[in-house]
DNA sequence: TTTTGAGTTGTTCGA
DNA sequence: GTCGAACAACTCAAA
């Protein structure tokens, strides 16, 4: 009997296209094993809505392995430390998995270079491929997308493994229900409604936005409208890969190119996050580290924000929806955050970090690029002096309907007035008034970066 | 090294 | 109300 080899899982929980599980069962007998570490990641250990989710993504993915003779193996501690030791239990050979862009885990795979075969297999390209003409990464998406372009379409997605021996003995595992994974705040139901873990439902999610992506090009900008692919947290969690996704919308129509320039979204900006690891916590360019407003007006601020009750329609429906299914659409991802950073002038990171918290697709590198670039305080950044008009925002992409949804305060409103109740004369039960109004955040905003400058 | 052109997602103002 | 121009401004990528 050949020595079995450990499949270490982490954002990448399916059986097809996964290169790291097909030189597994090519190797020999296969542990697949998850680590839940709360341990490398410190402060960015995985968020509250994403425990959610990951509950369900592993129930699936263990369902699909014991479908196949298979098991999945559950530790909990520290990555690097959890495999050695399942390394000398098992007398496993080899670790197998698909490389992983986030700094603590490019830490932990130096720290099992000498047993670890790493595999390409959750980006478009590998990330190191792509560079300038000097040979330094990208740090601007056009540039970036020339260059992968070129590289595209990727390779053929790889099928799963039609078998997977068992080793002749099977380490112990956690019980996934004893890690308490689920939430202890009324999320769930909402949630369920929402979101359906596992790569069958992935597939199916792939499928759907199939039939839709023709129109994506207008579509994804419109909050009232189910335009945007949804895919987030499949893609996130790797129940599908995204060749699997390009590859599945081959020949569909104008939207396509968009959707995949979003795509390749995932690629750049884990390339912007293994150029400078900490770009989560620190600003691209200092000279932006003293602009935040601090002190208890400040906490008030956030937690109206956080609650959805700012008095801007627009900005308390995302923030809402946030809370409610753990993801917000795209725009008004875009509308929220600038909200907080430059009307309320509150530092991106508490805006990052309860996004990290509530978003069932929270990814290191999007996160910290994207709210960097809303910012304007990063590589490849936004100006901070363009600051987003909420109200504007709201009535251009026609987000009546979405408010309405999000916001029951305002469920009776009608398009003339829903965007502004207040300039309309409308004063909705138990709605708040303005937290501030555009034009006085707007000034304040631009006087605090003259002074900055 | 220097120069040049261009940059995910806008807003406001005034004609 | 609609439209185009002005806005403000810095860094990156490539020649």
């Amino acid at each position: 009997m050949t020595e079995p080899v450990l499949l270490w899982l982490r954002q990448d929980l399916r059986l097809h296209d996964q290169p790291a599980l097909l030189a597994a069962a090519r190797s020999g007998p296969v542990i697949p094993v998850y680590v839940l570490d709360d341990e490398s990641a410190g402060d960015w250990r995985i968020g509250g809505a994403q425990r959610w989710y990951l509950h369900h993504a592993l129930e699936a993915l263990a369902a699909s392995l014991e479908a196949m003779g298979s098991r999945l193996i559950l530790r909990r501690g520290d990555a690097v430390t959890v495999l050695r030791a399942l390394l000398e239990e098992t007398g496993a050979a080899a670790i197998h998995a698909i490389r992983h862009y986030e700094p603590w885990w490019r830490s932990a795979e130096a720290a099992l270079s000498d047993a670890l075969y790493l595999h390409d297999g959750n980006h478009l390209a590998r990330i190191e491929d792509l560079t300038t003409g000097a040979g330094t990464p990208f740090r601007v998406y056009s540039s970036f997308w020339k260059a992968l372009s070129q590289r595209m379409p990727p390779d053929a997605p790889l099928p799963a493994p039609n078998t997977l021996a068992a080793p002749a003995k099977w380490p112990g595992s956690d019980v996934l229900a004893d890690w308490g994974l689920l939430p202890k705040r009324d999320w769930a139901k909402a949630f369920d409604a929402a979101w359906t873990a596992g790569e069958a439902a992935a597939r199916n999610a792939v499928d759907a936005f199939a039939g839709q992506v023709a129109a994506y090009d207008t579509d994804r900008n419109l909050p009232s409208v189910e335009g945007s692919s949804r895919l987030s947290p499949h893609l996130h969690f790797g129940e599908v890969s995204p060749r699997q996704v390009w590859h599945a919308l081959s020949g569909l129509g104008e939207g396509v190119q968009t959707f995949r320039k979003e795509l390749a979204w995932r690629d750049f900006t884990d390339g912007v996050v293994t150029a400078l690891p900490d770009y989560g916590d620190r600003n691209g360019r200092p000279k932006f580290d003293s602009l935040w407003r601090d002190g208890a007006d400040a906490q008030r601020d956030l937690k109206a924000w956080q609650t959805g009750r700012t008095g801007y329609p627009i900005v308390d429906a995302g923030m809402r929806q946030l809370w409610t299914i753990g993801w917000m659409h795209n725009r008004v991802r875009m509308i929220t955050a600038s909200f907080l950073i430059k009307h309320l002038l509150l530092d991106w990171r508490w805006g990052e970090r309860w996004f990290w918290d509530c978003l069932v697709d929270a990814d290191y590198g999007n996160n910290s690029v994207n709210w960097q670039w809303v910012a304007g305080t990063g590589v490849d950044a936004n100006m901070f002096g363009r600051i987003m008009a909420p109200l504007t925002q709201s009535e251009k992409f026609d987000a009546g309907g979405y408010i309405r949804h999000w916001v029951p305060e305002l469920g009776g409103l009608s398009d003339a007035v829903i965007h502004d109740p207040e300039a309309g004369g409308c004063r909705p039960r138990g709605y708040p008034v303005k937290i501030i109004g555009h034009r006085e955040a707007r000034e304040r905003a631009l006087a605090a970066a003259a002074r900055m400058r």
